[in-house]
DNA sequence: TATTAAATGACAGCTACTCTCAAATTATGG
DNA sequence: CCATAATTTGAGAGTAGCTGTCATTTAATA
């Protein structure tokens, strides 16, 4: 949602056992390619060096992502995020739902979970091919967290307000990815982005239409 | 700055012979290139093919353009976005002087500028790689914003609620570009933009500190 | 004009990525 | 439990983007 908070998803329990044994590539793909980046660097891992480890064929790393970049920037948190902002009360204004709501998911993340948050986003940090690839994602999700803000505000998907409302919160987010200097987004920072808002207020002020 | 305004530069009339000969192929690769993609795609266009229309080896098209994507992606038009709105008299509020600064630089392209910065936009809706990189380089240019706006609020260019305005600025001009519908920005939209910044305030307001 | 510096082209090499086809594995109906 | 159908996998060949090296050409300088 923001240019954060995406890890690896954990496998389904039941599900018939071809199933499972994707899932389980899958992740061991991730796994072993995460491992393999932050060890040796993004660009002097193979994809050839990442299925070996992870005992699979190139051309099956290729079936389970369409190219290496997918690896780091692939993640399962969006939907998460739109619930948790579709759970809070409605008599929240906005603003607020949308802050609480991606506030909560990333309150919600276990230790180990951060771990590997706090590796995806370096290698944003220091890879940026893959900067551009999460930033594609980030605009991607704009349309998402344009769906719920409309919906609590109760007018139409394509309201110019919602789009607007909706880019403001990613837009003011990135900004907290300061470049260069390591500092890793944590839930901590949503009360940044708060402040942030508010300060900005100051700004619009003096438009007149 | 915001994603679009972009184009081939002009070759400045004089200077060494030296120099000129490396603006006029730059901008015979970046024509021949550009007519390639439009014709037969981006994709389906090979660097070989391009060196081989622009008359040099593609050893020189390397030379020139780091990578496919940078003939398409690159631009000289941020510093003069950035000139103008330095030139707004100083009694302008910040975001007017931001809003009026982009919209004169778009003003002031020929007809044939905004050709072919019809279709620089064409290729990033068509091609997701140059989407991508695109967004990479209006994130850096909203540092250069950041740059502009804490000059003229009187603050250091670290301050957060520079940054901050900077970012909701492209955060909000980004939902402008519509996904998929063919929608090309032009100078009307700061109109638009202007009126979501406006927008905005109703769902700020609520925010208590 | 002679000397120096820069731009170019040819070539070799690596790797991401695609495509095709045969072998192996899992699901399904009897 | 077995036969057959549907998926998944691996092997191998091929394309193209990109890098690096070195000799040759072209422009700048004295």
């Amino acid at each position: 949602m923001t240019s954060d908070a995406r890890a690896a998803a954990v496998p389904p329990a039941a599900a018939g056992l071809r199933e499972r044994k994707k899932a389980k590539t899958r992740a061991t793909i991730r796994a072993v390619a995460m491992q393999l980046f932050t060890s040796q660097g993004y660009a002097a891992t193979t994809v050839e060096q990442i299925a070996e480890s992870a005992e699979v064929s190139p051309s099956t790393f290729f079936r389970y992502f369409p190219t290496k970049e997918d690896v780091v920037v692939t993640d399962d948190y969006d939907p998460l995020i739109i619930e948790a902002i579709r759970a809070q009360p409605p008599e929240t204004p906005v603003a607020d739902a949308v802050l609480l709501g991606m506030r909560q998911v990333f309150e919600r993340l276990t230790e180990q979970e951060w771990d590997s948050e706090r590796r995806r986003q370096e290698l944003f940090r220091s890879v940026p091919e893959l900067l551009a690839r999460q930033l594609q994602a980030t605009v991607a999700a704009v349309e998402m967290l344009t769906g719920v803000i409309a919906e609590r505000l109760g007018v139409p998907p394509t309201d110019f307000g919602a789009r607007a409302l909706a880019g403001a919160f990613v837009g003011v987010s990135l900004t907290f990815l300061p470049p260069g200097r390591p500092h890793h987004f944590d839930s901590h920072d949503f009360d940044n982005v708060r402040e942030a808002l508010i300060g900005l207020r100051t700004h619009l002020e003096p438009l007149q239409p």
